[in-house]
DNA sequence: TCAAAAGTGTTAACCATACACCCATGC
DNA sequence: GCATGGGTGTATGGTTAACACTTTTGA
């Protein structure tokens, strides 16, 4: 035990919430991992652990999230920092938690170090979930639903080629709603941030519905000249 | 030096951004205090120190905040977690930022332990701040920009009660624009939140203006029915 | 030929914007 | 009486919301 110092010091952990859609279920999943070790063993978390010295939050919980789900290359936003003294029965442990978006095909998970399985759980279908995590992931949820209107961050959860119906269905079950087809369509083709493609959905049982793309630089164009993004 | 672990950890501190508005300037305030020990000796900082073992981190903010400045019983919000390795130069310290918004005339300020001095400055004439100050109080004003439009808060840096141009140029001065008079009073008196008192305007050199109050518990029913602050 | 979803316009109500003058008060 | 800010209405254009049918395709 090398490590001493004058005061007593908590553990940081970081913690990240993934989220993806899966628009033939129209349902929000959630990854999580099955704890390997003690405590909650056996039980389903979160992937996350603990900070090196030498690295940032950020890097930490990318790093985690790869040892522990294979997932690797995404955007992580930081959530929120979670230090109640006693959310972890090892001691006092607070840990900041990240969150992403990701188009459920876009990658393959794996279970790895310090996990026994990895799976996508329905966000409406959820198990006992280890340490204060289901309040983690409801502050992801609650995060989500608030910046999904003002930011277009929809777009992370769909494939680059999307049709105008995924993100229709996106949005319906994001915020529990439903949209009027005409005036949704209306509203974002005015808005002027998607690409209209050439490629049409494949192997549908009905007509084939053209797919757009989300133009980011134009977006981001657009940001500056005051243009605001609003749904 | 008895505390000893296993692996080394880092040191947890919290740090305040309180900000206040100045009416007659027409000024964004943050509250800042002169540092009475190394490292960044004299210099100002946000009030802030370490987290103690037994207490949540919102506890620690408060905490620290009335040892340092005197100023308690606020509502403090958690603004992002900054953990930068070299952030700074006694090591590896993370620190979960805070801030609030307070009405300047409302709290009494006196330097205390750890605090030489401690004052108000105008965010646009601010001294050299320790650390990564400067970074964590950025990040604050961008998160009042950017919540101010969607939810009431801007009330909490004005008296209870105030003249509807104070509440304009509140929003003038941390939107960086102007608005128009007769539609700001329009929109705001149609959303129905604020009370309408006999109050009025004390000791001013021209026709004194009606005071109103914000209606809190008419904003909460209101949003439970689906009604959205926008300004 | 049927089922399933794609795609498309119009109208009415509401809201945002632009804009200027008189009023009340203290000095 | 003058300087300062308080307080008020209208007209126009744009945005939202409600609403239903035809088209395309694969099975």
């Amino acid at each position: 035990m090398p490590y001493t110092y004058e005061y007593p010091r908590p553990a940081v952990t970081v913690d990240c919430v993934v989220l993806g859609f899966d628009p033939s279920e129209r349902d929000l999943k959630v990854l999580l991992i099955k704890r390997l070790s003690e405590p909650y063993k056996n039980q389903w978390a979160l992937p996350g652990g603990f900070v090196d010295m030498d690295e940032s939050l950020e890097t930490a919980a990318l790093r985690e999230l790869e040892e522990e789900t294979g997932v690797a290359n995404i955007f992580l936003e930081q959530l929120y920092t979670f230090g109640t003294p006693n959310r972890d029965p090892r001691g006092r442990v607070i840990s900041v938690a990240y969150y992403a978006l990701i188009s459920l095909g876009s990658k393959t998970i794996r279970a790895a170090s310090d996990a026994k399985d990895v799976q996508w759980f329905s966000i409406n279908h959820l198990p006992a979930l280890a340490f204060d995590h289901s309040l983690i992931l409801a502050s992801a949820l609650q995060r989500l639903r608030g910046k999904v209107r003002y930011v277009p961050i929809g777009f992370e959860l769909l494939p680059d080629y999307f049709a105008l119906s995924q993100l229709q269905q996106l949005y319906e079950t994001i915020l529990e709603t439903t949209l009027d087809k005409r005036n949704f369509r209306k509203k974002i083709l005015r808005m002027d941030v998607l690409k209209e493609t050439d490629n049409y959905q494949q192997g549908v049982a009905h007509r084939a519905a053209r797919l757009y793309r989300f133009d980011e630089q134009k977006y981001e164009q657009l940001v500056k000249e005051g243009f605001s993004f609003e749904l």
